[in-house]
RNA sequence: GGUCGGUUAACCGAGUGGUUAGGUAGCGGUCUGCAAAACCGUUUACGGCGGUUCGAAUCCGCCACCGACCUCCA
């Protein structure tokens, strides 16, 4: 098939059609999550919208190679924290081994990306394993005169990097405003200017996570781990680079800079941006008592939420919306988009019990190709689905007769709406997922409560053969005074 | 204060210089023991004020409001 992906380059600002550097090669890296807490609807946006991009370009038959680390490396904080990191300030709070802490709360991560049905990266190299790399890059830096030294410290020499490359490309900023209105924060006497950032930091006694060094025992800068490991599994040049808008800066700027300082060329072809979720149209912060996380979200247990919602639940209404849009998060909205994906999931099974007719009365192959435009378009998944749903919408009419379909085009609907649904937009069957304990309390109790209403007319019978029903399939029923208990077997 | 983005009907959310986005909810009908599902029909729109145009919700300007980012936190 011939390849006609539009994707928005953030660092064009516009559409571009995707031509991959080696094809059929194509190197995608993803800034992933730093694993000092629970995985929360934050996390879920970026791993949803590449996880969509990495399945189309597989679906495209593009070998793909994707890529997505983990930070566990601590860094510091900039608040009244005093050079506490946040994973040592977890690891005191819950008296754990700081890389204790790493594990649990990657593990967590983990399961809800599994629980988001997103394919797992090809790589996932963790910070903490790649400080030899990062080193390595450092003394790169410093021996092109791009870094220097003070006081076991190393900073990126930003005034020298912009003499040759102009610094700001990808998120507008010009260095010379920045110099102006940058506000004084503490610390910055090591450094020759204050917008130049941290590729070494020097630790201070308390800091737990630290390696030697050339320079000092310490820990990498933040934004180095990406360019050294995007480097090392990647390459020098790659296509994609994908993460959160609110990465673009300084993160991704201080990326560029320290790849193209080391490269002496760009090594991003392509940058793409997710945008940010709100909650009832604020943002996610802890201090406004709104943060949701995943596993709050999959049991409802959340004083916003009115209910559970189940993953497909989220992964659907994360892809109603385009990635590059703010999306906002409410009871009501996503109530709706379970509804929806209920619906688009009842009529996959319809369409199995379809009669065929002699001939058609909707046309399936202009359907496929309106679906591709809409994917191609910068991966437009909002109008993929409304597409999908005209797809469900030709389903029901036949199933009432009111439209025809011939056996070949219930094949290709079918084979349409399955390869969509289930393969580049990753929704899977509701009922695999709900089948928990939850669910089967809920459901004996509704039998049970009925059961009552039974035995209170006296219809002995009824009841028996219920209890006798329920016992066959391995659910003992114990019938007391005043209430009913049960259990299986 | 700076940079960028947004404001679409009850809710979420696409899109386009002139033609039904879609989902959910509402209303009327068909079907139905009841309910649900499904089908048919249908009601609420494009923040405000100007401008360009035969025509703008879509382009331009101003205003209002909202959001993200503004460096050593990740």
């Amino acid at each position: 098939m011939q390849n006609k992906l539009f994707i928005y380059n953030s660092l064009s600002k516009q559409k571009e059609l995707f031509k991959p550097l080696h094809a059929p090669f194509v190197g995608l890296y993803v800034c992933g999550p730093t694993v000092y807490s629970d995985a929360h609807l934050g996390h879920a946006r970026p791993a949803i919208t590449f996880d969509l991009l990495f399945r189309y370009l597989t679906h495209l038959e593009y070998k793909v190679r994707y890529v997505r680390n983990i930070t566990d490396v601590g860094h510091l904080e900039n608040d009244a924290d005093e050079g506490e990191d946040k994973i040592e300030k977890k690891a005191r709070f819950e008296h754990l081994e700081p890389m204790e802490v790493v594990q649990k709360y990657m593990n967590t991560f983990h399961k809800n990306m599994e629980q988001l049905n997103t394919l797992h990266p090809s790589i996932e190299p963790r910070a903490s394993g790649h400080i030899v790399e990062q080193q390595e890059l450092i003394k790169l830096l410093i021996k092109k005169g791009y870094a220097y030294e003070t006081n076991g410290s190393v900073y990126f020499d930003l005034l020298k990097y912009n003499e040759k490359y102009k610094y700001g490309k990808l998120s507008g900023r010009v260095l010379e405003e920045m110099q102006s209105n940058t506000r004084t924060l503490e610390g910055q006497d090591e450094k020759h200017n204050s917008f130049d950032f941290a590729l070494w930091k020097k630790a201070t006694p308390e800091h737990l996570m630290r390696w030697p060094s050339p320079w000092s025992d310490g820990f990498p800068g933040w934004h180095l781990e990406c360019s050294a490991m995007s480097t090392k599994y990647l390459g020098d040049e790659f296509d994609i680079h994908g993460g959160g808008m609110d990465l673009q800066f300084p993160h991704h700027e201080c990326e560029i800079a320290q790849s193209t300082a080391a490269l002496g060329k760009e090594s991003v072809k392509y940058w793409m941006h997710n945008n940010m979720i709100t909650i009832n149209g604020q943002k996610m912060a802890r201090s406004l008592g709104n943060f949701i996380t995943l596993d709050e979200l999959f049991s409802g247990k959340h004083k916003l939420l009115t209910q559970k919602y189940s993953s497909m639940t989220i992964r659907f209404f994360i892809l109603q919306a385009h990635y590059r849009s703010t999306l906002d998060f409410s009871n009501e909205a996503l109530q709706a988009a379970e509804k929806g994906l209920t619906r688009l999931m009842k009529a996959l099974e319809t369409l199995r019990k379809l009669k065929p007719s002699e001939s058609s009365t909707v046309d399936i192959k202009k359907l496929r190709e309106k679906c591709y435009e809409a994917i191609n378009d910068d991966l437009n998944s909002p109008i993929l689905l409304s597409f999908l749903f005209e797809g469900v919408k030709y389903i029901n009419s036949v199933n009432e007769g009111v439209d025809k379909l011939n056996s070949a085009d219930i094949e290709s609907l079918r084979n349409l709406l399955e390869t969509f649904i289930f393969e580049i937009l990753g929704l899977k069957s509701e009922k695999e997922i709900d089948i928990d304990k939850p669910f089967i309390d809920d459901l004996i109790d509704a039998i049970l409560n009925i059961r009552q209403i039974i035995k209170l007319n006296k219809d002995w019978s009824t009841s028996d053969k219920i209890r006798g029903e329920l016992n066959k399939i391995g659910i003992i029923i114990k019938d007391k005074k005043e209430e009913v208990d049960w259990e299986i077997e």
